[in-house]
DNA sequence: ATGAAACACTTGTTCTTTGCAAGTAAATTA
DNA sequence: TAATTTACTTGCAAAGAACAAGTGTTTCAT
């Protein structure tokens, strides 16, 4: 999320979310079909809620798409802020329930990539 | 005991193009983490086949990104080519069983969107 | 058999997004 | 208080996306 401050012009306007089409796969690819939101959402899962987690995993997501990943997921109400846990005035992220119920997406996804893909190793929790 | 009965796997490993991490998640974002490419998957488990179908999906996917999305999907083997129906020379496209694979994905996808994005309506079939 | 339409793309141009490096400022730690 | 960490922002080159138009087949109607 970026500072709390009067943005130089108004935070883009929400009135048209402006969707391609009413089905409902095509609109949550217009939340997170890209390359890096549904990583976000996977740390977010595996315990992660720190700016600093999600840049040290180990994709190695650039701080821009970071800050602009978490802003339009907050936006969409998939993640929310909360004070950080350990310190004074820091803020964390976690998932909402809209969130958490991307879960069994996550986890076929994850599934998905284990048995078609060699290589690949679960990081996610199995479930 | 193990797994029931493992999938077919590709029989052998593609060499790893350039693989952000060995996470399944990411790897099968490398594939089809954009705007577009899940939806053409999606047409296909609706039973669509041919170029001029998929153009012709409400979300109007641009015809360049097609053909690229096409060849990615059929490099990756998740799609493969087959002789159009119609007698001619033309040639359709199905899912091979990695793309198969992928229909649970799709399927806790739409229910995700259905759920939570007001104003979706489901055009994959139920299940 | 011939012309017209449909099909399955490709090419070119413009615009947006991404990736990377660097910089900044507040918060925390020493 | 100084140094370090955190959480960003900015600038810019490169890549990708959107849009329009064009191309060479294939199929259909007459």
């Amino acid at each position: 999320m970026p500072k709390a401050q009067a943005p130089k012009r108004p935070l883009k306007a929400p009135p048209p979310p402006s969707r391609r089409s009413p089905c409902p796969v095509a609109c949550a690819l217009d939340l997170f079909g890209d390359r890096w939101t549904l990583l976000v959402i996977r740390d977010l899962m595996l315990g992660r809620s720190r700016f600093k987690d999600f840049v040290s995993s180990p994709e190695g997501i650039p701080t821009n798409i970071l800050s602009d990943r978490l802003e339009r997921l907050l936006e969409a109400g998939i993640v929310r802020q909360i004070p950080a846990s350990d310190s004074g005035k820091r803020m964390a992220y976690e998932l909402t329930d809209k969130g958490e119920a991307l879960r069994p997406t996550l986890k076929s996804l994850r599934d998905w990539g284990l048995t078609w893909e060699p290589g690949t190793k679960a990081v996610l929790q199995q479930g």
